[in-house]
DNA sequence: CGCTAACCTAGAACAAGTTTCAGTATCGAT
DNA sequence: ATCGATACTGAAACTTGTTCTAGGTTAGCG
């Protein structure tokens, strides 16, 4: 018997590639406005000129579909950012910086943000492989954010986990409106803090960190 | 005209407390097992002996319906707490340890966590008022155990802000199998280290923190 | 070309959250 | 004790995510 662990999806015909990019362009339209709820699978189905049973085809469920949509809109993120990388001096005020960019994009698409956020949240345990796709894109780019001279350190990678903790969860806060940017923005500053307080023991740390007070 | 902002509810006879109490319990007993998906409405109105309206006056979706649940074990915890406080020297050590042992609390309930988390998360803005004070029990719980000698300072508050972001998005990432009690347990040590940060520059601080390395 | 398996479509059907409605019971005040 | 207002009941209806079915289409291959 072969084991076949991880087995590659097979490889979609264009055509095929054409209709998930349908899918998934209608669903980030019809996020756009109206959010969470104003993405109904049969809507979704047709405007993007699918069958309601392939669109369950191709994402297993709503959540599925809109974790893929998330995917899809950090991969623009991450680019953008790489064309434009953070100018602080220490990792943690590019780190805030890059977040705090990513949450002014966010909020140019609140309803976009809405739908994403509460899908990531909301999911359970059948979408974990995805939904750890996207903690790993967000990894990617607070590390890139970071620039360290050489692979983290465990203090270093656990503080990042902390730090995405709070960006998802200010960003709940801000979407349910229980917080302001500005909040936000102070909750990020905050625990980037965190970066300092790692760095410095790491390999060789970020250049005079210069702690306010 | 009278203007009347934050009305109080009108007091509830005695039978509509039992009533509500009947609910919670039901919503409780049936989160317990199955989780949030077991928490079906007609299933609640039927076990609280109540009719499917009644229920919907009570709480007038499943999502208000579990976060009043958490409301209510958030309250036994806090009295459990109370009876027995963390022993820890620092705040930071007492916060971690008081928010592992929550940890270790909601461990035996998994299912019923489940339930209480997802609906947290997935709370929009019509639950704001009520997502907010199960917010306010949590702070309330974290100052607690921080025991300062006198009202915190902006920077603890921005610090208590961000455990309890990380305290949550711990939750969830646990509870969704893509991460282990003990990975939640680094994180949440690691957040508490922001305490010590904001601690000495505060008003007088913990006694000696002691900086590993 | 012609075959076969996999894929796609239209639409019905089902499940659970939510709303609605007509009738009955309860409450507070007179 | 009675009356009017409010709350409760039981049941049906409506909405949207999800599943299922029967038949048509496409892709790869001999």
């Amino acid at each position: 018997m072969t084991v076949e662990v991880k087995s590659a999806p097979p490889p979609l015909t264009a055509r095929q590639e054409a209709r998930r990019r349908r899918i998934l362009h209608a669903s980030a339209q019809l996020a756009g406005r109206g959010g969470f709820d104003a993405v109904q699978m049969r809507e979704v189905a047709e405007s993007s000129g699918v069958a309601l049973g392939t669109l369950y085809r191709y994402f297993p469920s709503k959540i599925h579909l809109l974790v893929a949509t998330m995917q899809d809109q950090l991969e623009h993120l991450h680019s953008t950012l790489r064309k434009r990388p953070p100018a602080g001096e220490s990792a943690a005020e590019r780190v805030a910086e890059t977040l705090m960019r990513a949450f002014r994009a966010l909020q140019r698409e609140p309803q976009l943000a809405d739908a994403m956020v509460r899908a990531l949240t909301f999911a359970d345990r059948s979408v974990s492989p995805e939904v750890d796709t996207v903690s790993r894109q967000t990894t990617a780019i607070v590390l890139e954010a970071m620039n360290l001279p050489g692979p983290p350190t465990p203090e270093q990678l656990a503080a990042v986990r902390v730090i995405e903790h709070t960006w998802y969860s200010t960003l709940i806060t801000w979407l349910s409106g229980r917080a302001s940017i500005t909040q936000a923005g102070i909750d990020i500053e905050t625990v980037c803090k965190l970066i300092d307080l790692t760095g410095p023991a790491g390999r060789d740390g970020p250049a005079d960190p210069h702690y306010r007070r």
